[in-house]
DNA sequence: GCATATTTTGAGTGGCCGATCAAACTTTGC
DNA sequence: GCAAAGTTTGATCGGCCACTCAAAATATGC
Protein backbone atom coordinates (compact mmCIF):
# COMPACT_ATOMS: atom_id res chain seq x y z
CA UNK A 1 0.00 0.00 0.00
CA UNK A 2 1.13 3.11 -0.51
CA UNK A 3 2.80 5.62 2.20
CA UNK A 4 4.08 8.42 0.38
CA UNK A 5 2.60 11.00 -1.25
CA UNK A 6 3.80 9.77 -4.83
CA UNK A 7 2.33 6.37 -4.28
CA UNK A 8 -0.69 7.81 -3.45
CA UNK A 9 -1.35 9.63 -6.37
CA UNK A 10 0.02 7.05 -8.69
CA UNK A 11 -2.15 4.55 -6.96
CA UNK A 12 -5.42 6.93 -8.01
CA UNK A 13 -3.65 6.80 -11.24
CA UNK A 14 -3.85 3.25 -11.66
CA UNK A 15 -7.40 2.81 -10.68
CA UNK A 16 -8.69 5.55 -12.47
CA UNK A 17 -6.91 3.46 -15.85
CA UNK A 18 -7.99 0.48 -14.99
CA UNK A 19 -11.60 1.78 -14.65
CA UNK A 20 -11.55 3.83 -17.83
CA UNK A 21 -10.20 0.83 -19.86
CA UNK A 22 -12.61 -1.85 -17.77
CA UNK A 23 -15.49 0.64 -19.42
CA UNK A 24 -14.02 1.02 -23.13
CA UNK A 25 -11.65 -1.64 -23.98
CA UNK A 26 -13.78 -4.27 -21.77
CA UNK A 27 -11.44 -6.99 -19.62
CA UNK A 28 -9.24 -8.17 -22.96
CA UNK A 29 -8.59 -4.59 -23.54
CA UNK A 30 -7.62 -4.06 -20.14
CA UNK A 31 -3.97 -5.19 -20.56
CA UNK A 32 -1.35 -4.30 -18.15
CA UNK A 33 0.79 -2.31 -20.42
CA UNK A 34 -2.32 -0.51 -21.06
CA UNK A 35 -3.24 0.14 -17.52
CA UNK A 36 0.14 1.38 -17.10
CA UNK A 37 0.80 3.01 -20.27
CA UNK A 38 -2.67 5.31 -19.01
CA UNK A 39 -1.44 5.68 -15.78
CA UNK A 40 1.95 7.50 -17.09
CA UNK A 41 4.02 4.29 -14.88
CA UNK A 42 6.06 1.20 -15.59
CA UNK A 43 4.92 -1.74 -14.57
CA UNK A 44 7.73 -2.01 -11.86
CA UNK A 45 5.54 0.51 -9.82
CA UNK A 46 2.32 -0.96 -10.73
CA UNK A 47 4.06 -3.92 -8.81
CA UNK A 48 4.84 -1.39 -5.93
CA UNK A 49 1.32 -0.70 -5.63
CA UNK A 50 -0.82 -3.89 -6.32
CA UNK A 51 0.35 -7.36 -5.97
CA UNK A 52 -1.10 -8.88 -9.34
CA UNK A 53 -3.78 -7.39 -11.87
CA UNK A 54 -6.46 -9.11 -11.06
CA UNK A 55 -6.19 -6.79 -7.50
CA UNK A 56 -6.50 -3.70 -9.38
CA UNK A 57 -9.48 -4.97 -11.82
CA UNK A 58 -11.30 -6.32 -8.54
CA UNK A 59 -10.78 -3.33 -6.71
CA UNK A 60 -12.71 -1.33 -9.91
CA UNK A 61 -15.27 -3.73 -9.53
CA UNK A 62 -16.18 -3.92 -6.44
CA UNK A 63 -16.77 -0.01 -6.20
CA UNK A 64 -18.91 -0.11 -9.42
CA UNK A 65 -20.93 -2.83 -7.26
CA UNK A 66 -21.35 -0.94 -4.72
CA UNK A 67 -22.26 1.99 -6.48
CA UNK A 68 -25.23 0.21 -7.84
CA UNK A 69 -27.27 0.75 -4.52
CA UNK A 70 -25.88 3.64 -2.73
CA UNK A 71 -27.82 2.79 0.39
CA UNK A 72 -27.36 0.29 1.87
CA UNK A 73 -30.36 -2.47 2.20
CA UNK A 74 -33.22 -2.17 4.82
CA UNK A 75 -31.99 1.57 5.62
CA UNK A 76 -35.30 3.02 3.94
CA UNK A 77 -39.08 1.95 2.96
CA UNK A 78 -38.02 0.80 -0.32
CA UNK A 79 -40.71 0.89 -3.40
CA UNK A 80 -40.83 -0.82 -6.45
CA UNK A 81 -40.76 2.04 -8.29
CA UNK A 82 -37.88 3.43 -6.38
CA UNK A 83 -35.83 0.38 -6.90
CA UNK A 84 -36.67 0.46 -10.71
CA UNK A 85 -35.71 4.12 -10.29
CA UNK A 86 -32.43 3.55 -9.11
CA UNK A 87 -31.48 0.92 -11.30
CA UNK A 88 -32.31 3.45 -14.81
CA UNK A 89 -30.42 6.39 -12.61
CA UNK A 90 -27.01 3.65 -12.30
CA UNK A 91 -27.13 3.00 -15.86
CA UNK A 92 -28.23 6.84 -17.25
CA UNK A 93 -26.34 8.67 -14.88
CA UNK A 94 -22.96 6.60 -13.90
CA UNK A 95 -22.52 4.75 -17.86
CA UNK A 96 -18.88 4.04 -17.43
CA UNK A 97 -19.76 2.26 -13.86
CA UNK A 98 -22.68 0.75 -14.96
CA UNK A 99 -20.77 -0.86 -18.12
CA UNK A 100 -17.71 -2.03 -16.10
CA UNK A 101 -20.61 -3.82 -13.83
CA UNK A 102 -22.41 -5.52 -16.64
CA UNK A 103 -18.94 -6.64 -18.50
CA UNK A 104 -17.96 -8.47 -15.38
CA UNK A 105 -21.11 -9.82 -14.82
CA UNK A 106 -21.35 -11.48 -17.86
CA UNK A 107 -17.38 -12.01 -18.63
CA UNK A 108 -16.48 -13.06 -15.21
CA UNK A 109 -18.78 -15.20 -14.71
CA UNK A 110 -17.97 -17.32 -17.74
CA UNK A 111 -14.13 -18.21 -16.73
CA UNK A 112 -13.24 -16.20 -13.51
CA UNK A 113 -15.06 -17.75 -10.31
CA UNK A 114 -14.44 -14.72 -7.88
CA UNK A 115 -16.46 -12.18 -9.70
CA UNK A 116 -19.18 -14.52 -11.03
CA UNK A 117 -19.49 -15.10 -7.30
CA UNK A 118 -19.55 -11.76 -5.90
CA UNK A 119 -21.83 -10.75 -8.65
CA UNK A 120 -24.34 -13.24 -8.10
CA UNK A 121 -24.26 -12.48 -4.70
CA UNK A 122 -25.29 -8.70 -5.19
CA UNK A 123 -27.81 -9.99 -7.92
CA UNK A 124 -29.47 -12.11 -5.21
CA UNK A 125 -29.48 -9.44 -2.53
CA UNK A 126 -30.80 -7.08 -5.24
CA UNK A 127 -33.59 -9.34 -6.30
CA UNK A 128 -34.83 -9.74 -2.17
CA UNK A 129 -34.90 -6.49 -2.36
CA UNK A 130 -37.05 -6.12 -5.00
CA UNK A 131 -39.36 -9.32 -3.66
CA UNK A 132 -39.81 -7.18 0.04
CA UNK A 133 -40.95 -4.36 -2.25
CA UNK A 134 -43.68 -6.96 -4.10
CA UNK A 135 -44.19 -8.23 -0.83
CA UNK A 136 -45.16 -4.88 1.28
CA UNK A 137 -45.66 -6.18 5.00
CA UNK A 138 -43.90 -9.49 5.86
CA UNK A 139 -42.14 -12.29 4.10
CA UNK A 140 -42.10 -12.80 0.45
CA UNK A 141 -43.10 -15.80 -0.69
CA UNK A 142 -42.14 -17.89 -3.53
CA UNK A 143 -44.88 -15.91 -6.39
CA UNK A 144 -43.05 -12.37 -5.36
CA UNK A 145 -39.45 -13.74 -5.29
CA UNK A 146 -39.91 -15.37 -8.92
CA UNK A 147 -41.95 -11.69 -9.84
CA UNK A 148 -38.57 -10.01 -8.29
CA UNK A 149 -36.16 -12.10 -10.53
CA UNK A 150 -38.05 -11.58 -13.49
CA UNK A 151 -38.25 -7.50 -12.60
CA UNK A 152 -34.39 -7.68 -12.42
CA UNK A 153 -34.01 -9.81 -15.80
CA UNK A 154 -35.86 -7.24 -17.49
CA UNK A 155 -33.76 -4.74 -15.99
CA UNK A 156 -30.27 -6.43 -16.59
CA UNK A 157 -31.92 -8.05 -19.97
CA UNK A 158 -32.12 -4.41 -20.98
CA UNK A 159 -28.77 -3.01 -19.79
CA UNK A 160 -27.38 -5.46 -21.26
CA UNK A 161 -28.70 -4.36 -24.88
CA UNK A 162 -27.72 -0.88 -23.48
CA UNK A 163 -24.28 -2.08 -23.14
CA UNK A 164 -24.29 -4.01 -26.85
CA UNK A 165 -25.02 -0.33 -28.52
CA UNK A 166 -25.08 2.67 -26.09
CA UNK A 167 -27.33 4.60 -28.05
CA UNK A 168 -29.85 2.50 -26.55
CA UNK A 169 -32.41 4.25 -24.89
CA UNK A 170 -32.63 2.77 -21.82
CA UNK A 171 -35.43 4.98 -19.94
CA UNK A 172 -37.71 4.99 -23.38
CA UNK A 173 -38.06 1.45 -22.79
CA UNK A 174 -37.97 1.39 -18.53
CA UNK A 175 -41.60 3.15 -19.58
CA UNK A 176 -42.76 -0.17 -21.29
CA UNK A 177 -42.13 -2.74 -18.16
CA UNK A 178 -44.93 -4.08 -16.70
CA UNK A 179 -44.66 -3.72 -12.49
CA UNK A 180 -47.95 -5.11 -10.97
CA UNK A 181 -49.80 -4.70 -14.08
CA UNK A 182 -48.93 -1.36 -14.60
CA UNK A 183 -46.46 0.49 -16.44
CA UNK A 184 -43.13 1.06 -14.91
CA UNK A 185 -42.79 4.68 -15.90
CA UNK A 186 -46.21 5.67 -14.57
CA UNK A 187 -44.72 5.01 -10.86
CA UNK A 188 -41.62 6.82 -11.08
CA UNK A 189 -41.42 9.82 -8.74
CA UNK A 190 -40.58 12.75 -10.13
CA UNK A 191 -36.58 13.28 -9.97
CA UNK B 1 -11.88 -26.55 -47.87
CA UNK B 2 -11.35 -30.49 -47.42
CA UNK B 3 -11.53 -32.47 -50.73
CA UNK B 4 -10.66 -35.79 -49.58
CA UNK B 5 -12.44 -38.28 -47.01
CA UNK B 6 -9.81 -37.35 -43.83
CA UNK B 7 -9.54 -33.51 -44.59
CA UNK B 8 -13.91 -34.04 -44.14
CA UNK B 9 -13.55 -36.01 -40.79
CA UNK B 10 -11.08 -33.42 -39.56
CA UNK B 11 -13.49 -30.27 -40.33
CA UNK B 12 -15.93 -32.15 -38.67
CA UNK B 13 -14.00 -32.69 -35.45
CA UNK B 14 -12.67 -29.45 -35.34
CA UNK B 15 -16.12 -27.75 -35.44
CA UNK B 16 -17.13 -30.55 -32.72
CA UNK B 17 -14.60 -29.34 -30.55
CA UNK B 18 -14.81 -25.44 -31.11
CA UNK B 19 -18.61 -25.90 -30.50
CA UNK B 20 -17.93 -28.25 -27.16
CA UNK B 21 -15.39 -25.70 -26.04
CA UNK B 22 -16.95 -22.86 -26.12
CA UNK B 23 -19.83 -23.97 -24.57
CA UNK B 24 -17.30 -25.33 -21.48
CA UNK B 25 -14.52 -22.95 -21.31
CA UNK B 26 -16.53 -19.17 -22.68
CA UNK B 27 -14.16 -18.03 -25.73
CA UNK B 28 -11.12 -17.68 -23.47
CA UNK B 29 -11.01 -21.12 -22.92
CA UNK B 30 -11.12 -21.81 -26.46
CA UNK B 31 -7.34 -21.73 -27.83
CA UNK B 32 -5.92 -22.72 -31.00
CA UNK B 33 -4.72 -25.51 -28.70
CA UNK B 34 -7.32 -26.39 -26.89
CA UNK B 35 -9.36 -26.55 -30.24
CA UNK B 36 -6.48 -29.23 -31.45
CA UNK B 37 -6.36 -31.49 -28.93
CA UNK B 38 -9.88 -32.42 -28.35
CA UNK B 39 -9.89 -32.77 -32.08
CA UNK B 40 -6.19 -35.36 -32.00
CA UNK B 41 -4.81 -33.05 -34.69
CA UNK B 42 -1.63 -30.69 -34.92
CA UNK B 43 -1.95 -26.96 -35.39
CA UNK B 44 -0.86 -27.04 -39.12
CA UNK B 45 -3.87 -29.08 -39.81
CA UNK B 46 -6.05 -26.72 -38.53
CA UNK B 47 -4.62 -24.00 -40.79
CA UNK B 48 -4.72 -26.80 -43.69
CA UNK B 49 -8.39 -26.16 -43.70
CA UNK B 50 -8.88 -22.94 -41.68
CA UNK B 51 -7.41 -19.42 -42.47
CA UNK B 52 -7.82 -18.81 -38.75
CA UNK B 53 -9.03 -19.82 -35.20
CA UNK B 54 -11.98 -17.13 -35.61
CA UNK B 55 -13.44 -18.86 -39.07
CA UNK B 56 -13.67 -21.98 -37.19
CA UNK B 57 -15.52 -19.71 -34.28
CA UNK B 58 -17.64 -17.79 -36.08
CA UNK B 59 -18.63 -21.26 -37.95
CA UNK B 60 -20.05 -22.26 -34.88
CA UNK B 61 -21.70 -19.22 -33.73
CA UNK B 62 -23.05 -18.47 -36.94
CA UNK B 63 -25.09 -22.21 -37.12
CA UNK B 64 -25.38 -21.18 -33.09
CA UNK B 65 -27.48 -18.28 -34.45
CA UNK B 66 -28.99 -20.04 -36.95
CA UNK B 67 -30.62 -22.91 -34.09
CA UNK B 68 -32.31 -20.03 -32.44
CA UNK B 69 -35.24 -19.88 -34.83
CA UNK B 70 -35.82 -23.24 -36.93
CA UNK B 71 -37.70 -21.71 -39.13
CA UNK B 72 -36.99 -18.61 -40.88
CA UNK B 73 -38.76 -15.22 -40.79
CA UNK B 74 -42.49 -14.65 -42.07
CA UNK B 75 -42.67 -18.51 -42.64
CA UNK B 76 -45.87 -18.87 -40.25
CA UNK B 77 -47.92 -16.48 -38.23
CA UNK B 78 -46.32 -16.60 -35.52
CA UNK B 79 -48.00 -15.61 -31.97
CA UNK B 80 -45.99 -13.80 -29.15
CA UNK B 81 -46.73 -17.03 -26.78
CA UNK B 82 -45.00 -19.48 -29.74
CA UNK B 83 -42.03 -17.15 -29.97
CA UNK B 84 -41.46 -16.93 -26.83
CA UNK B 85 -41.95 -20.44 -26.52
CA UNK B 86 -39.17 -20.96 -29.20
CA UNK B 87 -36.77 -19.36 -27.32
CA UNK B 88 -37.31 -21.46 -24.05
CA UNK B 89 -37.49 -24.45 -25.80
CA UNK B 90 -33.74 -23.08 -27.08
CA UNK B 91 -33.03 -22.69 -23.92
CA UNK B 92 -33.84 -25.85 -22.43
CA UNK B 93 -33.66 -28.21 -24.96
CA UNK B 94 -30.64 -26.77 -26.72
CA UNK B 95 -28.08 -25.44 -23.41
CA UNK B 96 -25.17 -26.02 -25.31
CA UNK B 97 -25.52 -23.86 -28.76
CA UNK B 98 -27.79 -21.69 -26.47
CA UNK B 99 -24.89 -21.01 -23.73
CA UNK B 100 -22.53 -20.42 -26.83
CA UNK B 101 -24.78 -17.53 -27.99
CA UNK B 102 -25.14 -15.53 -25.22
CA UNK B 103 -21.89 -16.44 -24.62
CA UNK B 104 -20.37 -14.31 -27.62
CA UNK B 105 -23.38 -11.82 -27.83
CA UNK B 106 -21.78 -10.03 -24.31
CA UNK B 107 -18.26 -11.32 -24.97
CA UNK B 108 -17.86 -10.64 -28.42
CA UNK B 109 -20.36 -7.23 -28.61
CA UNK B 110 -17.84 -5.70 -26.16
CA UNK B 111 -14.23 -6.07 -28.82
CA UNK B 112 -15.01 -8.19 -31.82
CA UNK B 113 -16.87 -6.14 -34.28
CA UNK B 114 -17.82 -9.19 -36.12
CA UNK B 115 -19.57 -10.63 -33.73
CA UNK B 116 -21.49 -7.97 -32.27
CA UNK B 117 -22.76 -7.02 -35.80
CA UNK B 118 -24.06 -10.13 -36.33
CA UNK B 119 -25.71 -10.56 -32.93
CA UNK B 120 -27.26 -7.40 -33.43
CA UNK B 121 -28.77 -8.28 -36.87
CA UNK B 122 -29.82 -11.10 -35.28
CA UNK B 123 -31.62 -9.22 -32.01
CA UNK B 124 -33.15 -7.00 -34.09
CA UNK B 125 -34.68 -9.43 -36.45
CA UNK B 126 -36.19 -11.12 -33.73
CA UNK B 127 -37.22 -7.99 -32.26
CA UNK B 128 -39.58 -7.26 -35.38
CA UNK B 129 -40.83 -10.25 -35.12
CA UNK B 130 -42.26 -9.86 -31.75
CA UNK B 131 -43.56 -6.66 -32.43
CA UNK B 132 -45.14 -7.88 -35.53
CA UNK B 133 -46.63 -10.63 -32.97
CA UNK B 134 -47.95 -7.40 -30.78
CA UNK B 135 -49.30 -6.08 -33.93
CA UNK B 136 -51.37 -8.67 -34.86
CA UNK B 137 -52.15 -7.07 -38.62
CA UNK B 138 -50.85 -4.54 -39.91
CA UNK B 139 -46.73 -2.98 -39.66
CA UNK B 140 -46.15 -2.32 -35.95
CA UNK B 141 -46.31 0.69 -34.34
CA UNK B 142 -43.55 2.49 -31.99
CA UNK B 143 -44.93 1.32 -29.15
CA UNK B 144 -45.26 -2.43 -29.75
CA UNK B 145 -41.55 -2.00 -31.41
CA UNK B 146 -40.85 -0.68 -27.69
CA UNK B 147 -42.88 -3.82 -25.86
CA UNK B 148 -40.91 -6.08 -27.54
CA UNK B 149 -37.60 -4.93 -27.37
CA UNK B 150 -38.49 -5.23 -23.54
CA UNK B 151 -40.10 -8.66 -24.14
CA UNK B 152 -36.90 -9.92 -25.49
CA UNK B 153 -34.60 -8.37 -23.07
CA UNK B 154 -36.64 -9.71 -20.30
CA UNK B 155 -36.08 -13.18 -22.16
CA UNK B 156 -32.31 -12.52 -22.78
CA UNK B 157 -31.76 -11.28 -18.97
CA UNK B 158 -33.35 -14.77 -18.04
CA UNK B 159 -31.36 -16.50 -20.10
CA UNK B 160 -28.24 -14.71 -18.84
CA UNK B 161 -29.19 -15.52 -15.23
CA UNK B 162 -29.53 -19.27 -16.44
CA UNK B 163 -25.66 -18.87 -17.85
CA UNK B 164 -24.57 -17.69 -14.75
CA UNK B 165 -25.84 -20.65 -12.85
CA UNK B 166 -27.86 -23.30 -14.77
CA UNK B 167 -29.66 -25.00 -12.07
CA UNK B 168 -31.44 -21.08 -12.94
CA UNK B 169 -35.22 -22.77 -13.39
CA UNK B 170 -35.29 -20.91 -16.65
CA UNK B 171 -39.04 -22.00 -17.43
CA UNK B 172 -40.59 -21.28 -13.86
CA UNK B 173 -40.02 -17.93 -14.48
CA UNK B 174 -40.92 -17.80 -17.57
CA UNK B 175 -44.65 -17.94 -16.31
CA UNK B 176 -44.05 -14.84 -14.48
CA UNK B 177 -43.23 -12.90 -17.57
CA UNK B 178 -46.13 -10.67 -18.53
CA UNK B 179 -47.42 -10.60 -21.96
CA UNK B 180 -49.85 -7.96 -22.89
CA UNK B 181 -51.59 -8.09 -19.17
CA UNK B 182 -51.60 -11.85 -19.11
CA UNK B 183 -48.89 -14.34 -18.08
CA UNK B 184 -46.69 -15.95 -20.18
CA UNK B 185 -47.54 -19.34 -19.11
CA UNK B 186 -51.10 -19.29 -19.99
CA UNK B 187 -50.52 -18.43 -23.24
CA UNK B 188 -47.99 -21.30 -24.29
CA UNK B 189 -49.42 -24.25 -25.93
CA UNK B 190 -49.07 -27.55 -24.95
CA UNK B 191 -46.22 -29.51 -26.96
C1' DG C 1 0.68 -49.15 -59.51
C1' DC C 2 1.54 -44.72 -60.53
C1' DA C 3 1.22 -39.67 -60.72
C1' DT C 4 -1.01 -36.07 -58.55
C1' DA C 5 -3.42 -33.70 -55.04
C1' DT C 6 -4.39 -33.45 -50.36
C1' DT C 7 -3.44 -34.08 -45.56
C1' DT C 8 -0.56 -34.47 -41.45
C1' DT C 9 3.22 -33.67 -38.88
C1' DG C 10 7.04 -31.55 -36.15
C1' DA C 11 9.56 -28.00 -35.40
C1' DG C 12 9.55 -23.72 -35.57
C1' DT C 13 8.19 -18.08 -35.67
C1' DG C 14 7.38 -13.54 -33.46
C1' DG C 15 4.54 -11.20 -30.29
C1' DC C 16 2.19 -10.01 -26.32
C1' DC C 17 0.97 -11.44 -21.80
C1' DG C 18 1.67 -10.93 -16.56
C1' DA C 19 5.27 -10.61 -13.53
C1' DT C 20 10.19 -9.79 -11.35
C1' DC C 21 14.25 -7.37 -9.56
C1' DA C 22 18.34 -4.79 -8.63
C1' DA C 23 19.73 -0.29 -8.90
C1' DA C 24 18.81 4.65 -9.05
C1' DC C 25 15.98 8.11 -7.36
C1' DT C 26 12.66 10.67 -4.29
C1' DT C 27 10.08 11.57 -0.18
C1' DT C 28 9.70 11.80 4.66
C1' DG C 29 10.57 12.45 9.73
C1' DC C 30 13.74 14.00 12.72
C1' DG D 1 21.01 17.66 6.12
C1' DC D 2 20.86 12.97 6.93
C1' DA D 3 19.28 8.33 7.27
C1' DA D 4 15.54 5.36 6.50
C1' DA D 5 11.68 4.09 3.95
C1' DG D 6 9.20 4.34 -0.13
C1' DT D 7 9.01 4.84 -5.21
C1' DT D 8 10.40 4.56 -10.10
C1' DT D 9 12.82 2.77 -13.66
C1' DG D 10 14.72 -0.28 -17.34
C1' DA D 11 15.97 -4.52 -18.50
C1' DT D 12 14.37 -8.99 -18.47
C1' DC D 13 11.92 -13.39 -17.53
C1' DG D 14 9.25 -17.67 -18.92
C1' DG D 15 4.94 -18.84 -20.88
C1' DC D 16 1.24 -19.04 -23.80
C1' DC D 17 -0.83 -17.15 -27.82
C1' DA D 18 -2.08 -17.48 -33.00
C1' DC D 19 0.19 -18.86 -36.81
C1' DT D 20 3.79 -20.80 -40.59
C1' DC D 21 6.25 -24.06 -43.47
C1' DA D 22 8.96 -27.68 -45.49
C1' DA D 23 8.87 -32.40 -45.64
C1' DA D 24 6.79 -36.86 -44.88
C1' DA D 25 2.66 -39.53 -45.20
C1' DT D 26 -1.65 -40.63 -47.25
C1' DA D 27 -5.69 -40.56 -50.34
C1' DT D 28 -7.54 -40.43 -54.99
C1' DG D 29 -8.41 -41.03 -60.08
C1' DC D 30 -6.82 -43.35 -63.81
Amino acid sequence: MARYQPGIRTEARIIAATGELLAEAGLDGTTLKAICDRAGIKAGSFYNLFSSKDEAVLRVVREAINAVDPHPEGSGPDTIAELVEAYARFITEQPVVARIYLQIAVRGGLTDNAMAARFLRHHEQRVRRFAAALAGDGAPDRSELIRAEVLVGTLNGLAFRWVLRPDFDFRTHLTAVPIDGRLAAGDVPAR
